[in-house]
RNA sequence: GAGCCAGUAGCUCAGCCCGGUAGAGCACCUGACUUUUAAUCAGAUGGUCGAAGGUUCGAAUCCUUCCUGGCUCACCA
């Protein structure tokens, strides 16, 4: 940005640094040593009388970013935030002297400072800090949003995230809820065993969903690598390998449309449990999931976009077949038959192909009747063996696969099943999806000759799910779009 | 990718229908004020009205195209 474009207020507090630097004062000095927070501060003096605080004999060294000014021209009222909190400083001339009085002066809204003093309540009851002490900390050449109606625009609030988070500290509590969220996650799936392991996020080979991937240039190897779709196909490489139970919580990137619920990158976990199947696996993201949501919201229930939504145990179950056929005029005959059930898709302007096998146009028809009527916590179990090209087939039944996915609030948060380990089925099923890839779709699988050299070292029996965090912090922080739980979300290149 | 809505001062917004020299609050700047809580009071400054074309004597306002964002839909988790 040139000298000319800046606001005349840029340009002021630019000015005023090197005002600063001629006086002999470093206005980014590091040697500035904080010694106590807001929150400590808050927390030693808590439950004590004005006087016991003033007489309290304590002094504090603590630093922060000035949010807010009340100026009486020889004494004035700073609102002073760490990353603890804020808490109110008093400056007074007749206190600090006429040479850092002066200091004081030359601080702006949004500048770092450093405070030392002691504390005392005013008369309105706010615990305060007397400064004997003032300090430039670091200079801040940018003005903040306005105080009172903050930070709104959306576009500068998803691109200047930094802006956001000064501004707005319901946004910041987000995010802490989110990093929350994920670490007890995390602390569940140690506690019950699962080892945390890291696996490629290029891949030769794109697998283990049904995604378009992006795609890079490997130079010295003169190869394209793929942006992981999903990391399922390493995983269970790895359960192959021993390691029983084992998770990642990592990025996937899938290059598709951008949405409310939908970010090109997006947060994953995924964990694979040997010698257990899909119920088991239901049972445990029951736990999980109640376990996670009591920890992060305070108890089961929580409130999405007002809405109720209860994560105790059980969870709803409902066999897809069943949910299908209780889509209003969609009955078993016509359903079984692949002509009929396109023609009913298309009656409701589902676009489905010719190509598409039956299972497939099943899922669109569910996917658009069913889904966004799943609002409370329900698993729908049993899918298309068709629509899941890495499911174990069932024993019952060799057209439905083993199969759950968990939807909240019309959303899929988790997608789960027994896994595949028959080499010789999953070879076939690669086999089927590469026909669809040629045929035109882009997101069908790739085969994976490795993947199926593994399968043949033996897979034991094993359970595998994803569930997307983006989604689930959606839902506990009652976030009505994706981007307002991404710190940075994808944004299109900004202008010159 | 399609439809709808929005973009005016650093921030939050009026003005646009119905064309006539660009407005408010807060912030910033000046002055007053030594216990305030969106401090108060007085004053001053600040704009290529998202961009480019067009219509017009005259465009923030009407028309066209483009850019950016939001929402809905499509694809998807």
């Amino acid at each position: 940005m040139s000298d000319q474009s800046e606001s005349r207020i840029i340009t002021a507090r630019k000015e005023k640094v090197e005002q600063v630097r001629e006086q002999g004062i470093n206005p980014y000095p590091n040697d500035f040593k904080r010694q106590n927070t807001c929150k400590d501060i808050r927390s030693e003096m808590e439950g004590l009388t004005p006087e016991q605080v003033e007489g309290s004999g304590k002094s504090y060294v603590l630093s922060g970013r000035i949010m807010a000014v009340r100026d009486f021209g020889k004494a004035a009222f700073l609102q002073l935030e760490d990353g603890s909190g804020r808490i109110q400083v008093f400056i007074k001339k007749d206190v600090l002297g006429e040479e850092e009085y002066a200091l004081y002066k030359m601080l702006d809204v949004g500048d770092i400072v450093g405070i030392s003093g002691t504390p005392f309540v005013t008369r309105t009851g706010e615990l305060t800090i007397q400064a004997d002490g003032v300090v430039l900390v670091t200079k801040s050449v940018r003005p903040l949003p306005e105080k009172w109606h903050g930070l709104k625009d959306v576009e500068i609030r998803y691109r200047q995230r930094y802006v956001d988070l000064i501004a707005n500290p319901e946004v910041r509590e987000v995010f802490r809820r989110r990093t929350a969220l994920i670490k007890h996650l995390r602390d569940h799936l140690d506690e019950n065993g699962f080892m945390e392991v890291e696996t490629p996020m290029m891949h030769p080979i794109p697998g283990g969903a049904t995604a378009r991937p992006f795609v890079t240039h490997h130079n010295t190897l003169d190869m394209d690598l793929y942006l992981r779709v999903a990391p399922e196909l390493y995983l269970k490489r790895l359960v192959v390998g021993g390691f029983e139970r084992v998770y990642e919580v990592n990025r996937n990137f899938r290059n598709e449309g951008i949405s409310t619920m939908h970010n090109p990158e997006f947060t994953m976990l995924e964990f694979y449990m040997a010698y257990a199947d899909y119920r088991d696996m239901m049972d445990f993201t029951e736990e999980l999931l109640q376990t996670v949501v009591q920890k992060a919201a305070g108890g089961t229930s929580i409130t999405y976009q007002g809405t109720e939504l209860d994560f105790a145990r059980p969870f709803t179950r409902l066999a897809f077949y069943d949910a299908l056929y209780g889509v209003k005029g969609f009955s078993e005959s016509e359903g079984s038959d692949h002509g009929k059930a396109a023609a009913f898709a298309r009656k409701a302007e589902i676009p489905v192909s010719d190509k598409d096998p039956l299972g497939k146009v099943h899922l669109k028809i569910f996917e658009h009747f069913v889904e966004p009527k799943l609002t409370a916590p329900t698993f729908v179990y049993d899918y298309p063996i068709s629509v899941s090209p890495l499911s174990r087939r069932s024993d019952a039944d060799p057209e439905i696969a083993e199969r759950f996915e968990l939807f909240v609030a019309g959303m899929e948060i988790a997608n789960g099943f027994s896994e595949l380990n028959d080499p010789r089925d999953q070879e076939n099923r690669f086999r089927q999806q590469v026909a669809e890839f040629d045929a035109g779709d882009e997101e069908a699988h790739r085969m994976d000759s490795d993947y199926i050299r593994a399968l043949e070292f033996g897979l034991p029996p094993t359970a595998g799910e994803g569930i997307g965090i983006d989604r689930l912090v959606m839902l506990v922080t009652d976030s009505p779009s994706i981007r307002d739980v991404i710190l940075f979300p994808h944004q299109r290149a900004e202008q010159p």
